[in-house]
DNA sequence: GGAGAAGGTATGTTCGGCAGACCTTCGCGG
DNA sequence: CCGCGAAGGTCTGCCGAACATACCTTCTCC
């Protein structure tokens, strides 16, 4: 299992390519996850583009290059004029590229993202539990979870991911959100590929729902035994059938 | 305690400056944490700079430039000719400019540094313990809890974020391991900015001891909940010393 | 039907990063 | 003792990403 050596290990990570990533990558980036996690719903209107790239800090021109690779992979499009803008549309089910089985270098990333997920939606989950939630904050989680359980088929991969996003934002750090957001757009992409069983819904339903309750209640060790139960379930289906 | 409404707190974080970082900043940001956090010993020597800047893929001209801001900071010394090379310097105990209160931001991102910790080093522990670790890995693990336990006070720090950085790293995950390094990087400052008590460090002590046999038993509940409690305590001092 | 708010286009400039050749130091082996 | 070679230090020219700015085009709403 352990790969051993812990300062092996180190000086793996030290020595190791930087990753160096331009303004026009990360623009990209920061967009695009948005709107595959349904943090900007379909419809939505972006600002206008010189506000846009004036809060982001980057020139228009690299903003727009940034939209027009968007536009490219159909996740927003333009209506020029007044009343214009640029729109978020729909996420519609992208070919889920049924990938039986997975290369070796895919299979460590994967690997890897389990293991984050595993570490930090616990603890996420048992941080929201923590906080004292407003009352909008108690009725959206309820919402979230109630779209995540009563959606078709196509759009409910989008609904879970904003389900585990929105718990993660509750405990209300920035950078623990990120990181579940990550690891939530890594996983979304190998979940699109997996068969979804009716038995698999139910349970995960059945755990979604154990987890807000422990979360509204109040209750932070309830909270992560159940997050962890639930990421351990997906994880095993996971490497059940892509290992 | 909760700042409510999850929704106003996506929109905030997809609307903010995208984070654009060049190649000169990140291998700086490379090394330094390297060598700040005790992963690149003192004395160590450097690959040599065409080498290394290849393993980084960047040019020379970039890593030079890294290495002398480096050399600026005084974390690393250059010698010339045959054998020469760039080396490690005793990271010597920085004036810890004592900031008896925070500004407000500052204390926004310790909140937020101590939250991920919360989040994500009982994870990291947990899942070390469900390793089944090699013999070396035993015995590494073991040396870095003494020498965290049995060194003198300008030392302790970077020994402390040695074996935190040590137990992250024998969950085997990069990702979670590199989310340990960062957040400890962040509270290293703090704590070193803070008197420590000799009762601190021997109540730190035995919860390292502790930790550390939980993971070598096997035990990840165990490990995780010892490591929740040593993680609130710091958390409490900083927040009682700094807040 | 025009004012104005939006996206679309064009131009020139700056600056980070790169490649590659070259110089300088200095330990080690012959 | 001397010179080879491995290291850091320097110089020059180039390319492309990113920027600022100005201007054009489209289309809705008043």
């Amino acid at each position: 299992m352990s790969v051993g050596n812990v300062e092996a290990l180190w000086k793996r990570s030290v020595f190791a390519p930087v990753p160096v990533r331009n303004a026009f990558e990360v623009t990209v980036e920061r967009l695009a996850q948005s709107i595959k996690l349904g943090v900007l719903a379909d419809g939505t209107r972006l600002p206008p583009e010189r506000e846009l790239a004036e809060t982001f800090g980057v020139s228009r021109v690299t903003l727009r290059e940034a939209i027009k690779a968007l536009r490219d992979a159909s996740l927003v499009e333009s209506r020029r004029g007044r009343g214009g803008g640029t729109f978020v549309v729909s996420p519609v089910t992208v070919p889920p590229r049924s990938a039986a089985t997975l290369s070796a270098s895919r299979r460590h990333s994967m690997d890897d993202a389990l293991d984050v997920r595993r570490v930090v939606e616990p603890g996420a989950a048992a941080l929201a539990a923590t906080r004292t939630l407003t009352a909008a904050d108690r009725a959206s989680l309820r919402r979230y979870l109630d779209e995540a359980t009563e959606c078709e088929k196509d759009a409910r991969r989008l609904a879970d991911s904003r389900l585990h996003l929105a718990i993660a934002a509750l405990g209300g750090s920035a950078s623990v959100t990120a990181v579940v957001a990550d690891v939530q757009l890594k996983l979304d992409e190998l979940l699109r590929a997996i068969p979804v069983l009716p038995a698999n819904i139910a349970h995960s339903n059945a755990q979604h729902a154990a987890i807000v309750d422990a979360i509204l209640a109040g209750q932070p060790d309830l909270a992560r035994v159940e997050m962890e139960e639930h990421v351990d379930g997906t994880a095993a289906l996971l490497r059940g059938l892509l290992g």
